[in-house]
DNA sequence: AATCGCTTCAACCGCGCCTAC
DNA sequence: AGTAGGCGCGGTTGAAGCGAT
């Protein structure tokens, strides 16, 4: 039921993704939008499951990515939020859409648990603190109070919509430049190694009408605008 | 310079949920 | 109601990087 179809287990890549493979994901999601993972990893040239293609958008290649150190101000959210959530990286990242689940979840693992295990989350918060603290001597240092107050206030606050990423109209997405987020990269277009749409089978049509004012994965009961923005980023 | 051990993080795996048929 | 397909989530793995010896 689970089980993925005989193609994708027999023939698929794994492993690392290349330039080339990004650059093909990309192109191709910026020209069609994201509809089914499967079967735009054929139509996009890629050997890969659908399973893979999506973790990489995801997780590495959508914009607005935010990479590289946490500040006190996520590491202190990610604590909090744990200790009241547990592990439910999707649901901590929520409030954190800058990040992705897995980079989260990484950073507790790697760096947050043991201190939280060591100590007390709360002390492992300020030993934290003080290093950050001194790496960053124009911030002060917060209070627990302060901390418990910023948690509120984040619970508080509304989840960000599109306007609050805008985009620039010439935004341009290049994959050797997708670990520091948005740029424009005036030597890619969109049409390198991109398989010729009058080539590809269309199933259905990803740059109909329809689709641009209808995008999937968007449910009545749990519809969130923010979804609107990583599913569709260039619309 | 070579080796070892530790850390980090990208990627995979398996499972469960949701939806369409 | 049952089944299949697709997606999302959380746990885990393994390669790469880096410092210590």
């Amino acid at each position: 039921m689970v089980r993925q179809p005989s193609w994708d287990r027999t023939c698929l890549k794994k492993g690392t993704w290349s330039p080339d493979e990004d650059q093909k994901l990309i192109t191709y999601i910026m020209r069609h939008g994201i509809w089914n993972w499967n079967e735009m990893a054929k139509y996009a040239g890629l050997s890969r499951s659908g399973k893979s293609c999506r973790l990489r958008w995801v997780n590495y290649l959508r914009p607005n990515i935010k990479r590289g150190n946490f500040t006190r101000e996520e590491e202190e959210t990610i604590v909090q939020l744990q200790k009241m959530l547990g592990n439910r990286w999707s649901a901590i990242a929520a409030k954190l859409p800058q990040r992705t689940d897995n980079d989260i979840k990484n950073y507790w693992n790697t760096r947050l648990k043991k201190g939280a295990v060591e100590n007390n989350s709360a002390s492992a918060i300020a030993s934290r603190s003080e290093i950050n603290s001194s790496l960053d001597a124009g911030e002060e240092n917060s209070s627990d109070a302060d901390s418990s107050m910023f948690l509120n206030n984040l619970l508080d606050s509304p989840i960000p919509t599109l306007e609050d990423f805008p985009l620039p109209a010439t935004y341009i997405f290049s994959p050797s430049d997708c670990n520091r987020g948005a740029v424009v990269d005036d030597n890619y277009t969109m049409e390198d190694n991109f398989i010729s749409s009058e080539k590809q089978p269309q199933p259905m049509s990803p740059n109909s009408q329809l689709w641009l004012h209808d995008p999937i994965y968007v449910r009545d009961s749990d519809y969130d605008p923010v979804d609107d923005f990583w599913v569709n980023p260039f619309f």
